[in-house]
DNA sequence: CTCTGTGCAAAGCGTTTGCAAACGA
DNA sequence: TCGTTTGCAAACGCTTTGCACAGAG
């Protein structure tokens, strides 16, 4: 269980009921677009705001709360900043799915010498094992 | 020299003036977004469309002639189809460095078991050499 | 109580579309 | 010549903005 209001509060945010309602239905999903994130949130409070989420997406990535992750030729997703992993893409269905690396994190050291890295977006398209079927 | 006009022909893609300046100019600049590209053309040929810019980039892209760099907050990039390498995009100037692959080849088929790769989008971002002074 | 955050409606802007004319093969 | 591509202008849709009101601390 996640306390998501003190993440907030330590980043200088207020810890608002749609913040909280926007963290939480990341973390249930993983990835997700803005418009998704907006539907869900329309279920269980219809007067929600498609500005607020827009507004608190780019305040909550700037406070490193959120990444984004953009997508060849389809809308970005949205996930909760975790440790560095992969994404999965599926040309397909859509389906994103994380791989953690660990050999891979010193590959990247060392390709990027003379480059203070600050974050790295490894993103692999393909089809998925449940699409190949 | 690139022959152009084969490599359209051969995707089945008329060999306008217009395409072969996309992507000469592509190639010029290594990574382009939509506007500088249009902006360059438009310095030769000022009837140029930004519609036919957008058209043919799209039409190029479903070829695999050029492919598309998403950037995190901001506009996409678009380069021309050569062997997968690594990006790395300067959060300071913008500046976008390829960086080739061998090692990290052979991480990456490993970590994508059951997941038939198609393209593979490594960007890392971080402040480049010269931003650093 | 004060300042931040929200909701609404309008504005903004990048991208796409439809169509007649131009062009490549 | 025939099908594809272009240029133009309008339409579209996602995202941002301004402002009055509401809510967090």
């Amino acid at each position: 269980m996640i306390n998501y209001a003190e993440i907030l509060k330590s980043s200088g945010l207020k810890a608002t009921l749609q913040r909280l309602s926007i963290l939480k239905i990341i973390n249930t999903n993983g990835h997700i677009t803005i418009d998704d994130l907006y539907k869900e949130m329309y279920k269980v409070n219809s007067t929600i705001s498609l500005a607020t989420v827009y507004k608190n997406i780019l305040t909550m990535m700037r406070k490193s709360l959120v990444l984004e992750i953009p997508i060849i030729e389809k809308k970005s997703y949205y996930e909760l900043k975790k440790s560095d992993h992969i994404h999965l893409i599926c040309d397909i269905c859509n389906s994103i799915e994380d791989k953690d690396i660990n050999d891979l994190g010193l590959e990247i050291n060392r390709v990027s010498n003379n480059f203070i890295l600050s974050h790295s977006q490894l993103n692999l398209y393909g089809t998925c094992e449940e699409c190949q079927k």
